[in-house]
DNA sequence: GCCAACGTTGGC
DNA sequence: GCCAACGTTGGC
């Protein structure tokens, strides 16, 4: 069992959205960055749980919870010319970019914010905190989960 | 809107 | 394989 954080901006696609979805479950497509695709391809097992991070918005934070439902397969956005996704360069053949279904498990009374976070000496080594850090999806240690859930007004 | 910190692309 | 130019992310 892993732990994850997943990005998402909330104008974008927020927690409120995956909610709103049928059996409250969805693909988590447009990951376009090697790193973040390799955590979900080697990585990302069935059962897992993440958090739900919202990002570029006027207060970034961990909003709630989800669990993978559907370990990795192919994002079939990257082949679509019509889509914001589309990569010309994948081919149906050897496609480059993949996606994972999840589901929403709970969304928090109130947000974990980044300040909040950044606040609590226990989380220094926390890879979202590491300065320059732009993944999108990254593994959360079990220990950082524990605390930040204990951080839950 | 600004900008630092990356990641990607493409010429050589 | 190097590296400059360019694009993106995301906090502020």
């Amino acid at each position: 069992m892993q732990y994850w954080l997943m990005k998402s901006e909330p104008d974008v696609y927020g927690i409120d959205h995956l909610y709103k979805q049928k059996r409250k479950t969805d693909h988590w497509d447009g990951i376009r960055n090697y790193q973040a695709r390799n955590f979900m391809r080697d990585g990302m097992k069935k059962g897992d749980l993440a958090f739900f991070y919202h990002s570029s918005c006027p207060e970034p934070g961990i909003v709630g919870i989800m669990e993978i439902v559907k370990q990795a397969y192919v994002d079939h956005t990257q082949f679509d010319p019509e889509e914001k996704y589309y990569d010309p360069k994948s081919k149906p053949e050897n496609p480059r970019w993949l996606m994972v279904d999840v589901k929403f498990k709970e969304k928090f009374e109130n947000i974990i914010s980044l300040q909040a976070l950044k606040a609590n000496p226990k989380l220094q080594g926390m890879r979202l905190l590491q300065k320059g850090n732009r993944l999108s999806i990254m593994p959360v240690e079990k220990k950082q989960w524990d605390l930040i859930n204990k951080m839950r007004g």
